[in-house]
RNA sequence: GCGGCUAUAGUUCAGUGGCAGAACGCCUGUCUGUGGCACAGGAUGUCGAGGGUUCGAUCCCCUCUAGCCGCCCCA
């Protein structure tokens, strides 16, 4: 039997009702703050990842799908081409090749969509997965660079979880500062580390040799207190990434957002500037992060842009699905508002045209078959429709119809010509 | 990429080196235009795939594949 590939995986209905629920929410909100969708390629050249991403972190070094492209003639050099494995850097691109900046306004996007890595499969991580994500970017004159924005995004996505109906999650920031911030905060780091990593575990030896803000995610317990008491980035900032910070946090007070500041939280991709934030929902496991997201002034120009400072998320749609399947908040099947059922096969065709008639006005009409025995239609009607419609000879010739409402289990006769409009009175009377 | 656990009916899962099981679901009949209940009957299947040991393997061994959990990392 041929399966869907590792990590790879088919929504079946109901499920897909869930999903669709979930981006229909999104969309919703989206518009209340008017973002506008944009949808980018699946894959772009890989070059975009390694230096948009960064060559070092884990995502391009080892979980990217990446191809040579066919050259189209001798002469043509092959491209190397990659399926995104996230969408920031592509709307990015697409920023400046759309000089989008040359209008002057600020833009606010907003993409659904598959992303691929090449990662160990588990719960809540696939090798295809959805991230609904928004960006909001544009040239430093147009306020691309404010403290509001990013309170109005973290605003956004605390109404959008909230609105999804999903309860108990949490929000955690941290400014990583300016680039130069980072680089300083690193030496000071290394230099901290050198009295004390001598005892702490394996990983954390490596990691303060290649890249000591990881040292920070360590999860060994024993490691705990030393980290305690390693210095934190907030020291290391500079007077305007400080300001910038707190009039964040001061417009979530006034939002009545709640927040924890996290000094721990450094996030992995090398486009992150001042704000980083992570929204996390337990009972996902090992991967507890709904969403992550944060600031990234100087992402256009490592691309080769035009300034554009701007701050934006992705939300793991898959994460999003399960927490909501976790608090058993399933999308309730949707049932057909009526399933006809015709007594015997001379009345197939009879029965069309009456679910066209009915269709036609808006209604939800399954169609049954006439050689299933009545005692069938009803256990497969009850199944998929609130009501079953009875065509047989008696109802054809008198144009009534017999229609059975099976929460109540009443049966009433309905003239043909009112059957759209009783069929439309809610299902419990 | 590394480690642990798992894979049996449509689903959830028992089970045994010697005929393949339960529950739910499904189909049929009792019941030719009135279901849900009940009763009676029925079909479930390459026991994940391939190889090995054995008279004989769903069971033991090896390899692979996939899922789950953890590590790494991330959404």
């Amino acid at each position: 039997m041929i399966k869907s590939p590792r990590g790879t995986r088919d929504l079946l209905p109901p499920d897909t009702a869930l999903w669709n629920f979930v981006e229909a929410a999104v969309r919703d909100v989206f518009r209340a703050y008017n973002f506008h969708e944009i949808r980018t390629p699946i894959f772009e050249s890989t070059e975009l990842f390694a230096r948009g991403v960064g060559e070092e972190t884990d995502i391009v070094s080892k979980e990217m799908y990446t191809w040579e492209d066919r050259a189209r003639a001798q002469s043509e050099k092959t491209q190397s081409l990659t399926l995104r494995p996230e969408n920031t850097a592509g709307v990015v691109r697409s920023y400046i090749e759309h000089q989008l900046g040359e209008t002057g306004q600020l833009q606010k996007l907003f993409y659904i969509g598959p992303q691929f890595r090449r990662e160990r499969p588990q719960k809540g991580r696939y090798r295809q997965f959805s991230q609904i994500g928004a960006e909001v970017i544009g040239p430093p004159s147009a306020g691309s660079e404010s403290p509001l924005r990013d309170a109005e995004v973290l605003e956004m996505l605390a109404t959008l979880l909230n609105e999804l109906g999903i309860t108990g999650w949490k929000l955690e920031l941290n400014s990583v500062g300016s680039a130069a911030d980072r680089a300083r905060y690193n030496e000071v780091l290394r230099t901290a580390l050198d009295a004390v990593v001598s005892s702490m575990c394996v990983d954390c030896q490596r990691r303060a040799a290649t890249n000591p803000i990881r040292v920070l995610d360590c999860k060994v317990p024993a490691d705990q207190p030393i980290i305690d008491t390693l210095p934190v980035i907030a020291d290391s900032l500079n007077e305007a990434s400080r300001a910038h910070f707190a009039q964040v946090l001061a417009a979530l007070d006034a939002a009545a957002v709640p927040y924890t500041r996290n000094h721990r939280l450094v996030r992995g991709l090398d486009y992150y500037t001042r704000t980083t934030f992570e929204f996390t929902h337990g009972g996902l496991g090992a991967q507890n992060a709904l969403l992550g997201g944060g600031r990234y002034d100087g992402l256009s120009e490592m691309l080769g842009g035009p300034r554009a400072p701007g701050i934006g998320f992705a939300m793991g749609e898959d994460r999003l699905v399960l927490t909501l399947l976790a608090q058993e908040a399933a999308a309730p099947q949707v049932l057909a508002d009526a399933y006809i059922a015709p007594l015997g096969e001379s009345l197939n065709a009879a029965a069309l045209s009456l679910a066209r008639e009915l269709r036609s006005q808006g209604l939800r009409i399954e169609l049954g078959d006439g050689s299933f025995r009545l005692k069938k239609s009803f256990e497969v009607a009850d199944k998929t429709a609130r009501r079953m419609i009875i065509l047989g000879e008696d109802e054809l010739q008198s144009g009534i119809l017999t229609v059975k409402t099976f929460a109540t289990g009443i049966q009433t006769k309905v003239p043909r010509t009112e059957l759209a409009v009783f069929l439309t009175k809610p299902a419990s009377e």
